[in-house]
DNA sequence: CTGAAAGCGCTTACAG
DNA sequence: CTGAAAGCGCTTACAG
C-alpha cells in the first residue's frame, strides 16, 4: 500500500477505515467492541489502530456524548496541608475512574469563586466539587450550578441551606472534644482563637468550644475569644502576644487551626512561657507540621484524604444517575475526627 | 412569540438564530465581533444571547478550533510546599490567560507518569508542564509529547537531554552557596544528606556541596554523605541519629531539602544537641515551615511562584507559536536563589 | 451585510 | 455483518 499519513496529522477513524477499505461506522464499532462486527474485521481494525497509535479525538467524543470526563474542583487555597491532601485524594481517585480534574483556587474571594464556577460550567465539566470561600453569602452561583444540572458536592466548607450532597466533619463535636481534652487535663481558663464570623466551620467550632465550657461548669468569658480574620500564623502569634501582655488569667488555648496554634507556640517559645506547664495549646487539622513543631502540637485530626475520596465517590454516583435521568437523592456524610494528644497539652 | 425553550436544554446558536429569524452563521459572527454584521443584527443577537444566558458549547468550539484551552500539569507531589506554590502560580496565571489546568500527580512513579502523559495527550491539552519523577530514565514518553507537537516545558526536575524549554534554578550554585555559608560561619566538617542518585537536582546539589568543600580546602569525606531514598522527614531524623551515634567529627549538615533538615533538627533537639552551637544545619527550598521551626532553619530560597509563572509564560508562548506554525526556539531560564540565614546556622 | 454549505471526528439508530 | 446517513454545535471560506 502506498497510502502515507502525514505523521503530523493525528490518525482518525477515517484514516483507518480507508486504509482497510471499510466504513468509518464499522471501524468505530470494532474499536468499541460492538458485537456486530466480524472477528476478522475487528482484528484488522484493532491492529491497525494500535500500529498507528490511534486515539479517539476527545473533542469529537465529548461533542457526541455530551460528556467531558472532567471534574471541576474549587477550593480556597492549595498551599494548605489539609486541602493539598484533599486534592490529592480527589485527583488520584478520579484518574482511576477515568476522569481528569481541573483545579481552581478561589483565594477566599467570592467574586473569583463565582467567575470560576462560570468557567467550569462553560467548560461543561461533568461535575463540580467545592469547598466554599469564607465570604460566600450570596448562594445564587451555587444554585446556578444545580440548575444547570451539573452534579455538585460540597465538602468541608459548605452551606447548610444549599440542596446538594455534602461531606463534612462534625466541627461542633470535634471542637467540643478538643476543649474537653483541655478541661480534662486540668485547664480552667481556656481562650479560643476563633475563625472569621461568617463560615459555618468557624461558627461550629466556636459553639463546640462554648458548649464544653458550659457543660463542665466553667465560665464562658467573651474577652477570651479572639477572632482571626485571615486564619494565619501571624494572627496566632499576635493574639498570643496580646493575650500574654493582657495579663488575663489563662491556662489554655484552643485554636481554630494548627497554623494559628503554631503561631501561638512560636510566641510563647520566644517569651519563655512553658508549654504546656504554663499554657496548654490545642489546634485543629493535624497538619503534618503539628507533629514536628516543638513542643509537638495536640490537635484534632481532620481526615483530608477520606474527605476527598468520599466527596468524589458521591459526585461520580450523581454523575451516573444524572446521565441516566434518575432522580438524585442528596446525602450528607459526616466523617469521624479524633483528638490527637501530643506535648502541647498536659496528659 | 411562542417559542419556548425547554429550560433544561442548553441554549445553542441555532436557538438564537431561529428565534431572531436569522442564520446560524450570522448569529455566530455577531457574537464573535466579525465586522460584517449590521449593528442592529449584532445588538439583537448579543441581547438575546445575554437574556438566554448563552454560552458557546466548548465541545463544539474545541472540535472546530482544535484547541482545548486546557494545560496539563504533572508533578511528583502536591503535598509539598514547593510544588503547592508552583501549582498555585500556574493555575492563577493560566486562568487569567484563558486556560484551565488539569493537574496530575505522578507520585514519583515513572509508570504512572507515563500513563498520565498519555491521558493528557488523549485529552488533547494545548500544552504540558512537567516536573519529572526521580525515577525517570526512559525519556521516550517525553519524546512522544514533543512528536505529538504538544508544547512541553519542564521545570525544576528536568532532563538535560530532552530538547524543550526549561525553567530551573542553578542547583549546583545554590548548593555551593549554602555550603559556603556554613564554611564562612566557621564549620569545617560538613555532612551532606543528599537526595537519590538519579535526579539531576540531587546530583547537582551534591556537586555544588563538593565543589565548595574543595574550593575552601576542606577535605571531602565520602563517609559524611548520606543518601535519602525518599527525601523524607524520617530519613532526616534517622540520618541525624546515625551521624550522632557514629561519633564522627561533624559540625554542620547541608540537607537536600527543608523537610530532611527539619527531621534532623527534631532529632538533635530531642538529643539535646545545641543548634547551631554544636551543629549547624542548612536546608533547601525555604518551605514555610523553615521559619517556624525552632530553631528557625537557614535555607536556600527556591522561588516556586516565579518558577510556575515563568514556565507557564514560556508554554503559552510556544502554544501560540505552534498554532501559527512557527518554529519554536527552546529556552532554558535559570531563576536566582538566595541563601536565607536564620538561627540554625551561626552568623 | 447575510446565509448556504462544508467540515471538525466521532457515535449510533436504522436499513439492508 | 456492514455501511449510509444524520447529527452533536460550532466556525469560516465563499458566494451573493
Amino acid at each position: 500500500m502506498f497510502i502515507i499519513f502525514d505523521y503530523m496529522e493525528p490518525v482518525t477513524l477515517k484514516n483507518i477505515a480507508s486504509e482497510l477499505g471499510i466504513s468509518v461506522t464499522t471501524a468505530s464499532k470494532a474499536l468499541k467492541n460492538y458485537p456486530d462486527v466480524s472477528p476478522k474485521t475487528r482484528k484488522a481494525v484493532v491492529d491497525l489502530a494500535k500500529k498507528l497509535n490511534y486515539t479517539p479525538n476527545s473533542f469529537a467524543v465529548n461533542l457526541r456524548t455530551k460528556e467531558s470526563k472532567i471534574i471541576g474542583l474549587i477550593i480556597p487555597e492549595i498551599v494548605h496541608h489539609f486541602f493539598s491532601s484533599v486534592i490529592n485524594a480527589i485527583i488520584k481517585k478520579a484518574e482511576k475512574k477515568g476522569y481528569l480534574v481541573i483545579t481552581l483556587q478561589s483565594n477566599e474571594s467570592d467574586k473569583l469563586e463565582e467567575k470560576q464556577i462560570d468557567l467550569l460550567l462553560d467548560k461543561r465539566v461533568d461535575g463540580i466539587l467545592m469547598s466554599l470561600s469564607n465570604n460566600r453569602k450570596d448562594l445564587s452561583p451555587l444554585k446556578k450550578i444545580i440548575e444547570s444540572e451539573t452534579p455538585l458536592v460540597l465538602f468541608d466548607k459548605i452551606s447548610k441551606v444549599i440542596n446538594c450532597s455534602k461531606v463534612i466533619i462534625d466541627d461542633r463535636k470535634a471542637a467540643y472534644s478538643a476543649t474537653k481534652h483541655l478541661i480534662n487535663s486540668g485547664c480552667k481558663n481556656i481562650a479560643h482563637f476563633r475563625g472569621p464570623l461568617n463560615p459555618q466551620n468557624s461558627i461550629d467550632r466556636f459553639l463546640g468550644y462554648k458548649k464544653a465550657i458550659e457543660d463542665y461548669k466553667l465560665t464562658f468569658d467573651k474577652s477570651l475569644i479572639y477572632t482571626c480574620e485571615k486564619v494565619t500564623y501571624k494572627e496566632g502569634y499576635n493574639f498570643a502576644k496580646q493575650l500574654h501582655l493582657s495579663n488575663k488569667k489563662v491556662d489554655a488555648i484552643f485554636a481554630i487551626t494548627d497554623l494559628v496554634a503554631i503561631g501561638a507556640i512560636t510566641y510563647f517559645n520566644e517569651a519563655n512561657i512553658k508549654i504546656p506547664e504554663q499554657i496548654s495549646i490545642i489546634g485543629f487539622s493535624n497538619w503534618f507540621m503539628a507533629s514536628v513543631i516543638s513542643p509537638s502540637l495536640s490537635t484534632v485530626d481532620q481526615p483530608g484524604n477520606e474527605m476527598g475520596k468520599t466527596a468524589l465517590k458521591l459526585l461520580l454516583k450523581e454523575i451516573k444517575a444524572t446521565k441516566k435521568g434518575k432522580k438524585i437523592e442528596y446525602k450528607t456524610i459526616v466523617l469521624p475526627t479524633d483528638v490527637i494528644c501530643r506535648n502541647s497539652t498536659k496528659k
